[in-house]
DNA sequence: ATCGGTGTATTATACTTCTAATACACAGGT
DNA sequence: ACCTGTGTATTAGAAGTATAATACACCGAT
């Protein structure tokens, strides 16, 4: 079977940014934006190394980092695929607690950069459409 | 002189963050909180590095990177104090472009557990609130 | 049982990052 | 000039990270 599909990924190999990071990057954009919708399978590895040229145990750290995460799911045989129900072991409060960090960090940033902080809540308002879209 | 001001920075030597990365991001957070004002001079290297029993170096590696970034000024035969005017030659769009990747990871993250994007609003308003606060 | 498909444990190696030891340059007060 | 206070360039070594080669375990179909 298949028909292959092709250019799941690309790595830029001069971002000096690892491999295996790009793909988890790539994997989560792709998720958020529903372009890889809950339960999909995903490329196995011999695919994606096959495509980018790399190692398969490359491609594999990123698909089991991402398994350790709880955004996909691996079915013996078949391979990797979205996860159906995130995370559902956690309470609401635990998932809003794994988000504060970061957002401290964007208010340190903008105190730093001195950005009105309601123009950084206007932003974010901004950015929220565009994905919810796409 | 000196009153020796004491205890600046805590450093979690378990936590696999570099320490002269833990400086940073403390030092930045105590100038977003009014902590440390502008014009303040720091504790010498010497100083942070008897303290946390480090290496001069490793100090001297954070307040450089710091100054690099534009958090710190450096004066000779004195020392380093915060920056009385933050990033002067920046527009205000090229500051805003800084703080966007910061956004996209928070919208990534937040997809990823499925939190409701007015709820993520809402709990960065309150950070803010806190923040500008203390 | 065998074959072809999953992902992975283990090991090795190149590479980068982090920390430290030492010696230095500059400023200000004596 | 000297002493003591700043931060730092250079160098070295330890520790960690990223990638790869190989061999393995498991599943489903034949």
């Amino acid at each position: 079977m298949e028909s292959k599909a092709k250019y799941y990924f690309q790595i830029a190999t001069t971002s000096g940014v690892p491999i295996y990071r790009q793909i988890i990057d790539q994997v989560k954009i792709l998720i958020a934006t529903k372009k890889l919708p809950k339960g999909e399978f995903l490329p196995s590895v011999r695919q994606v190394a096959t495509e980018l040229e790399i190692n398969p145990m490359t491609a594999s750290k990123a698909y089991s980092l991402l398994e350790k995460e709880g955004v996909l799911e691996f079915i013996r045989g078949q391979g990797m695929k979205v996860k159906e129900s995130n995370l559902p072991g956690e309470s609401l409060e635990q998932k809003e607690n794994e988000i504060v960090p970061l957002l401290n960090e964007v208010i340190t940033k903008s105190k730093q950069l001195s950005l009105r902080p309601d123009r950084v809540i206007e932003m974010l308002k901004s950015l929220l459409k565009e994905m919810g879209n796409e």
